[in-house]
Formats: C-alpha cells, sequence, structure tokens
DNA sequence: TATCCGTGGGG
DNA sequence: TCCCCAAGGAT
C-alpha cells in the first residue's frame, strides 16, 4: 500500500529516509570485492588507498588482478615504497594512466618518509599526497577512517544528477552534485554510503539502460518521475579525436634479444619501456625520414600491415620495420643509446610494456 | 576551465 | 565499426 499511497503524493526532494533506503540495500546486496573488508571490520587504509588508486577511471574488472598481485608483491606502504619505480612500472604495465603508477610510488615513499608509515586520516592531509585528488582523498578518509567525506566519483554524479533531475550538464554541474551529496551523507556511516552510491550507480542506476524498477531509491528519484532518468547526466560534447602516424623499428638479435628503449619519464607512457619509434605526427614521414630516426643503421624490412592503437584522445597508426642482426654486429646508436636495452624476449612479461609496445611485439614477431 | 593521460569491454 | 565509458589527477 505504501509503494501506491507514496507514487500519488507530490515528490519530496531526497533526505535521510533516501539514504537509509539506500543503506538498507547496501547491507543485502552490496558486493564483495578483494580490497572491501567484511562488515564490522576495519579497513586497511594502505588496499583502500591503492585500490582507489586502480580504480581511478578504470572498471573493477580490468583492476582486480592487478590489486592481487600488487599486493601479493608488497603486502603494505613500506614494501611499496621500498620497490623501485622500475618494478612498479613493470606490474602497473596493461593498465594504463602510467603517471597513477608514478605517483604511486611517490605518494608511498611520503607516507613512509614524512608521515612514520601511517596514512593520514584527514581528507585534507591525504589530498596533498602525490597521485591523491578530491575524490580519492574523500574517498580514503570516508571507507578506511569513516571520516565525514563526501568522495563524488562519476557512479555518484550519475546517480546524484538523476535523484535531483539535474539538468545543468558535466563538468559544470559538479560542485552542485558534491553539495547535494554531501546532504545525504549519513554521519554513522560515511564509508558505507559512498561504497552503496558507488554500488547503486555501477548495477543499477547504470550510463545505460538503468534498473528503474529495482532500484531502491526511485520512489525518491526525480529523476525517473519525469521519465529523464536515462538522459542524465547532461554532458558538453566531446572533442574529435585526431590520428597520427609513425614507424616502430623492431630490432631483433639472432640469439633472441630485442631491442627496448626507456621513454622519458614525463608525458604519453611516461618512464614506459618502447620499441623505438619515430615520432608520432599528423601525417606520415616518408620512408627515407623516418629512417633517420632507426635506432641504428642496418637493413630494416618492412612488416606487412599497421598497428593501431586509440588512446584517450588521438588514434596512432605504426607501419612496423624489422631488422635481424648478428649477436656480435657492431652497431651505430644514432640516438639516446643510454635508454636502450637488449632484453630476451622470454622475459619480456618482466618488462614495463605498455599494450601498445605489447601489439607491435606480437606483430612483428608472430607465434 | 581545458587538455593531457591508457586500456578493454559493451552496446 | 564506432562510440561510450570506467571508483580522476595534474597542469
Amino acid at each position: 500500500m505504501g509503494a501506491v499511497a507514496r507514487k500519488q503524493l507530490p515528490l519530496r526532494p531526497a533526505g535521510p529516509d533516501t539514504t537509509a533506503a539506500l543503506l538498507d540495500w547496501y547491507d543485502s546486496e552490496g558486493r564483495e570485492l578483494p580490497w572491501r573488508s567484511p562488515p564490522g571490520r576495519k579497513a586497511d587504509p594502505y588496499r583502500v588507498w591503492l585500490s582507489e588508486i586502480m580504480l581511478q577511471q578504470t572498471t573493477v574488472k580490468a583492476v582486480i588482478p592487478y590489486y592481487r598481485e600488487f599486493l601479493r608483491a608488497w603486502p603494505n606502504v613500506r614494501a611499496l615504497a621500498a620497490a623501485s619505480l622500475d618494478e612498479v612500472l613493470t606490474k602497473w604495465a596493461g593498465l594504463g594512466y602510467y603517471s597513477r603508477a608514478r605517483n604511486l610510488h611517490k605518494c608511498a615513499i611520503a607516507i613512509v618518509e614524512e608521515h612514520g608509515g601511517r596514512f593520514p586520516r584527514s581528507e585534507a592531509a591525504l589530498r596533498k599526497l602525490p597521485g591523491i585528488g578530491p575524490y580519492t582523498a574523500a574517498a580514503i578518509a570516508a571507507i578506511a577512517f569513516n571520516e565525514e567525506a563526501t568522495p563524488v566519483d562519476g557512479n555518484i554524479e550519475r546517480v546524484i544528477a538523476r535523484l535531483f533531475a539535474l539538468r545543468l550538464p558535466l563538468p559544470a554541474a559538479k560542485s552542485e552534485i558534491k553539495r547535494l551529496a554531501s546532504t545525504l551523507v549519513p554521519s554513522d556511516r560515511p564509508g558505507d554510503f559512498a561504497q552503496a552510491m558507488m554500488d547503486l550507480g555501477a548495477t543499477v542506476c547504470t550510463p545505460k539502460r538503468p534498473s528503474c524498477l529495482m532500484c531502491p531509491i526511485q520512489p525518491d528519484c526525480h529523476g525517473y518521475a519525469k521519465g529523464m532518468a536515462e538522459s542524465l547526466p547532461l554532458k558538453l560534447a566531446k572533442p574529435d579525436r585526431p590520428s597520427r602516424f609513425g614507424y616502430a623499428f623492431l630490432a631483433l638479435s639472432e640469439d633472441g634479444h630485442i631491442l627496448l628503449r626507456r621513454r622519458q619519464e614525463a608525458g604519453l607512457l611516461g618512464g614506459m619501456m618502447e620499441v623505438p619509434s619515430t615520432e608520432w605526427r599528423d601525417d606520415w614521414l616518408s620512408v627515407e625520414d623516418a629512417m633517420r630516426s632507426a635506432p641504428f643503421k642496418t637493413d630494416w624490412w618492412p612488416v606487412t600491415g599497421t598497428v593501431t592503437h586509440t588512446f584517450t584522445h588521438f588514434r596512432l597508426q605504426l607501419n612496423v620495420y624489422r631488422a635481424i642482426v648478428p649477436a656480435d654486429a657492431t652497431l651505430t646508436f644514432w640516438s639516446e643509446p643510454n635508454r636502450c636495452r637488449w632484453v630476451n624476449r622470454r622475459d619480456l612479461h618482466n618488462e614495463a610494456l605498455p599494450s601498445l609496445m605489447r601489439k607491435v611485439i606480437a606483430h612483428a614477431l608472430p607465434q
């Protein structure tokens, strides 16, 4: 009788009843995740932090195996701080957004050297650490320390925009969304509330075809009442993705080693290993010009086909040239020999190779 | 505020 | 095939 009677009443703004309904749903249907401590047990700030960094712009499914491997290799922040950056980048390889790995390592060192190996519990102190922005600081404070913070990620933006039928488009709506979300945070369970909102956004209040009939807070949802839930939040159009083109040089020695090169620390794929290549331009270099960027002079043979890869803000096409050189050959390096290293092709799994470079290698050395 | 920064899966 | 998107941060 409650549902029918309630539907006919004018919809009230979301409030404490909304929060209570959400937490009830979370207690019965919340997800079990590797970094989530069982009910009643204290969360480990290190695990919360590690998972939150990995989950930035990355799906749960992609994160889980990386999270498990990091925790196995480095069970606490002191262990991670004692690792080398290259070890961290190697284990991060394939997860993307490599500045996260560089900042993860920096942050671990800062925790050990400046905070005695313990994470600070306040949002403001967390916010000062490398790689921890507004969302992550609030998430760690709420989830690991039960501080009354309001993390707002993409899920929560969507839930709030729909719940309040917010028509202001992102990203301009961010501050208003944070304000509205903060009005719903319960002082006794801020961490559970944050995770409940994210679970709801991930499993019920999804970007496309949300399951409004299954939603525990649908009776309070203005977006649903107005029939516009799925269209929210509004977003400004995104810029188009230009294309870039380049040539990669896969050198294979007769004893089975591949020539790799370390990329510069900053920028795209910063600090990761690569198959040496020309610069990536907005048009094709001539083959003659491309050869001037080869790592050394030899006979380079074209590999049939092209490697394509899509980054966040551009598409890349690489033509690959291959050379097989005698193990004892005297090679004339043309650029940055100090950044280059021969690696046994059987040991490539121990290298910080991003997905693009694994594609290039697989393309040039099939099997 | 706008741009840069990866990758893989789903519709 | 292509676009969208995922527990954002740094500059």
